[in-house]
DNA sequence: CAGCGGTCTTGATATATATCAAGCAACAAT
DNA sequence: ATTGTTGCTTGATATATATCAAGACCGCTG
């Protein structure tokens, strides 16, 4: 059903935030024994409490970090996008991941064996810098995330969300959201209802205008 | 008023967890062009929205990342305790701090030049390693906050944090509370009030007992 | 195209915690 | 030791959002 292939997508892969970092020679070095899986939207890539075997790169698609309390919940503490790679931290530290990966939608992931990861990164400084600019930024996502949390009301952050999924710089866009709306509620921590809500309420503002997979943002601006 | 001393406390930074990782011969690069500073409770020692000057390492005392949003609330992101090194993220990206840095207690901190830290892991394996281990460990500690925030009620999470205070791997202990309560409050995602009420039922079901600025904790695997 | 299942939306109600206010406790200054 | 200020605690009330339930909508399959 997946489907394995060893043709990786050379250009996206070159273009995303972490080998755009670290450059051609490390990329190469890390792609060697790396592989492309496609995969279809529910996976489960790796699991809460269990050690990495990868690290993934995320090539197409939404993936969720979906978190269990030991108190029965489930949240979302984090959806990346094309791109992005996941999870350094449990692969470097030689930890358990602190939660599963789940593919929000159909995803195209590039896997490198978590051991190659390690020694590239302690044997090329251009994998050790991509990696300290990576976790930099992830950090800082993951503090502007608690200060949402903390300070704005789900209407805001849910404005803000929008805001930032416009791929325009200014004015007038899209946000694509083919991910669950749970999920994306989750992310931002409230329900399905809370963010039905809050999406009819900044149309009913005239900032947006909704349909089922998507928001057409009237001026970005005004929702940052 | 604060005191500033050419004379490093060599054991405390020597045993803090980013020079053990990063060893002696990084440790003394780093070392050389710093100095500490003994800094009374409130001081600010970096701005949100500044660029930094400097790299922080904690010695003692405990600092709160304080961070304001745009419609005026205030919280708290994180409180950091001797050993820790802060605020490296934006250091290395080059990029405003998205939080204050505020002494909760009296502090003593090492202050190392941005330009030699950002000079010392670009140059030194060593140092880029130990960066690593630092950036991840406060990753996964976001995102344990998260979780805490998204999924477990305010009484919970005072007990966990309470559990996590205690210096003790098991059994009684005593949690050193020296903070602000507010401070406090607020990195639980909560209210001075909420923190007393969490912790008058904690008592009140035998957990703890409480004075002033500690918490003697009966047994912490039953707060954990 | 029709039917089914899963997801999403919406109205009503419940709830965990914030807010408000006042008294108490701790700390600092004299 | 006393006084004043600031921080903390506690009771009462308010509120943002969760929960519950039911209907609407969307996507998939035959």
């Amino acid at each position: 059903m997946p489907t394995i292939s060893r043709t990786p997508n050379l250009e996206l892969i070159r273009r995303s935030p972490f080998f755009a970092a670290a450059g051609e020679a490390a990329m190469a070095r890390l792609l060697r024994p790396s592989f492309t899986q496609q995969l279809p939207r529910t996976t489960i890539l790796f699991d809460q409490n269990e050690l990495p075997d990868f690290v993934h790169l995320l090539l197409a698609g939404s993936i969720g970090l979906k978190a269990e309390a030991e108190a029965g919940g489930e949240t979302v503490v984090e959806i990346f996008g094309p791109g992005e790679l996941l999870l350094v931290p449990a692969v470097l530290l030689g930890l358990p991941y602190l939660a599963s990966g789940v593919a929000l939608t159909d995803v195209r992931v590039l896997m490198i064996p978590a051991e190659t990861f390690r020694e590239g990164v302690a044997q090329d400084p251009a994998l050790a810098r991509a990696t300290i600019e990576l976790l930099s930024r992830h950090w800082r996502l993951m503090v502007d995330q608690v200060v949402d949390l903390k300070l704005r009301p789900a209407e805001r952050r849910v404005a803000r969300f929008l805001a930032r999924r416009v791929p325009e710089e200014a004015g007038a866009g899209t946000a694509e959201l083919p991910e669950p709306r749970a999920a994306l509620a989750a992310r931002r921590g409230g329900t399905p209802a809370t963010l039905s809500r809050a999406l009819a309420a900044l149309e009913q503002q005239g900032l947006i205008r909704l349909s089922a997979r998507r928001a057409d943002v009237v001026d970005r601006a005004r929702l940052a």
